[in-house]
DNA sequence: TCCTCCGTGACATCTCCATGACAACCTCCG
DNA sequence: CGGAGGTTGTCATGGAGATGTCACGGAGGA
C-alpha cells in the first residue's frame, strides 16, 4: 500500500488530510513538528510527503532541503500559505515536488499527490472515483452515476474525465488530451475532443448550454472545477 | 514553446521526426536544403537543431561552419551516416554540440535533444501565479482576480503577464514579446502589443491612466513593476 | 447481423485579435 | 524654450479563428 507522511502543525487540518488520504486507501504516517517529521521519512521511508512550511522545532523549508542534501529523494508536495512562498519553494532548488498554496481544496491536494505518485513511481497509481454535486464517477469500475440514475459514459469520455480530473482545477490543452487519452499515433482532428466534450457535458452538467464543471479556456483546452 | 529545426532531404525521416517531436511538445520546422536551413537559423532563431550531414545545395558540414563562423550558438544535433564521420563532426571543431548515427532510435534521437536543450538552455522556472497589490494571477488555472472580483483575461493577456512577471523589473522589448508570446510566424504590427498592454492596464491597474505596474520605457519596451 | 461508439465535416455562433486612424506624449535638437 | 519627428495611448471595426452543435458513415464488437 502507499504510504503517505503528512508533517503539519494544525491539528484540524492534519486530521482532515488524514481522514481523506486513508479514504483513498492510502496508509498514511503524521507528524506535528519538522524534527519527528524528518525522523518518519528516513525511517518510515514514505512514498510521498505532504508538508507545510510552516512548522514548529524545524520548517518545512529547512526539512526539505536537509532530506534533499542528503540525497533523499522521497517526492514533497509543499503546503504554502501565499504565493510567493511559492515561488522560491519550486524555484531556489530547494527540492520540492509540487505544491499547493492555502487555503487549498483537498480535492486538488489529493488530485496532485496521485498525479505526483504517477510521476515519481513507476507504478500508475490511478485515479478512482471523482465526484461533484451528486454526480459520482467511478474509474475503475467504468460506471457513472447521477443522483440515483445511472449514467452511460463510453471508454473515450471516462479517459477524457478521468484526465481532467487528474488535473483539476489546471488547464488541460486538446494536445494533452490527445496524447494522453488517444495515444501515439491515433491523432483524430480536435473537433473529435469538443464532440466528446460536449457528450460529457450533456452527461454531467446541470445545464450543458451553461457548463459550470468542464470550463473552456479559450484557444487553450478545457479544465474542470470542482 | 520550444523551437527546433530539423534539416534533412529524407522525405519519410523528416516526416517522422516532426511528428514525433511535435508529440514532445516541441514546435517544429523543417527544411530539405541547406540554404533554406541556414536561413531558417539566421531568421527564426531556433532553439536547436537537427542536421542531416548530406544535403542538396548546402551540405551539413557547411552549414554548420557557416553557422557557427557567423558566431550563432545554436545548440546542432547532427545526423551521420556513417560511425567515423562522427569522430570529425565533433572532433574537427565543426561546432556541432552532438550527433546521432543513422540508423538511429528515434527514442535515442529524443533524448539526446532533451539533454542538450537541458545543458544550453535551462529552462527559466516556469512561472505559476503572480501576485501585486490585491491582484492574483494563477497562469496554470487561466484564471485571474483582483480582490473578489474575478478578471476575465484572454490568452495573449496571460501570455504577454507571463512574460512580462518572469522578467519583472527588466525590460522587455517589443520583438521579444513577438517572438515568445505569438511565436513565428504570427507577426503582428508592434501596435497590436500596446493594444494588449492597455487591457492589461485596464484590468490589473488601479489607475490605468497612471500606470504604476506596467511601465513603458520609451523607445524600447514595456517592464513590470511588482 | 445489429448496435454502439468514434471520427469527420458543415454550419452557426462567439470570442478574441489585428489593424489603422488620430490624439497625446516623449525626446532631442535647434 | 519651442518645435519636429518619432513613439505610445486609445478607440472602433472587420474579420480570422476557435468552439458548440448536429448529422452522417464506418469500424468493430456483441
Amino acid at each position: 500500500m502507499t504510504r503517505v507522511l503528512v508533517v503539519e502543525d494544525d491539528a484540524a487540518i492534519l486530521r482532515g488530510l488524514k481522514d481523506n488520504l486513508e479514504a483513498e486507501s492510502y496508509e498514511v504516517l503524521t507528524a506535528t513538528d519538522g524534527e519527528v517529521g524528518y525522523e518518519l521519512i528516513r525511517d518510515a521511508a514514505p512514498d510521498l510527503v505532504v508538508l507545510d512550511l510552516m512548522l514548529p522545532k524545524m520548517s518545512g523549508y529547512e526539512l526539505c532541503k536537509k532530506v534533499r542534501d542528503e540525497g533523499m529523494t522521497t517526492p514533497i508536495v509543499m503546503l504554502t500559505a501565499r504565493g510567493e512562498e511559492a515561488d522560491q519553494v519550486l524555484g531556489l532548488d530547494l527540492g520540492a515536488d509540487d505544491y499547493v498554496t492555502k487555503p487549498f481544496s483537498v480535492r486538488e491536494l489529493l488530485a496532485r499527490i496521485r498525479a505526483l505518485l504517477r510521476r515519481t513511481n513507476p507504478e500508475p497509481t490511478a485515479l478512482d472515483e471523482l465526484r461533484f454535486d451528486d454526480v459520482i464517477v467511478d474509474f475503475r469500475r467504468y460506471e457513472a452515476s447521477r443522483g440515483n440514475e445511472k449514467i452511460k459514459m463510453t471508454r473515450k469520455e471516462f479517459g477524457t474525465l478521468r484526465l481532467l480530473a487528474e488535473r483539476a482545477g489546471l488547464v488541460v490543452t486538446r494536445h494533452d488530451l490527445l496524447k494522453e487519452v488517444w495515444g501515439h499515433g491515433h491523432e483524430p482532428t480536435t473537433r473529435t475532443i469538443d464532440n466528446h466534450v460536449a457528450s460529457l457535458r450533456a452527461k454531467i452538467e446541470k445545464d450543458p448550454s451553461q457548463p459550470k464543471r468542464i470550463l473552456t479556456v479559450h484557444g487553450v483546452g478545457y479544465k474542470l472545477d470542482v
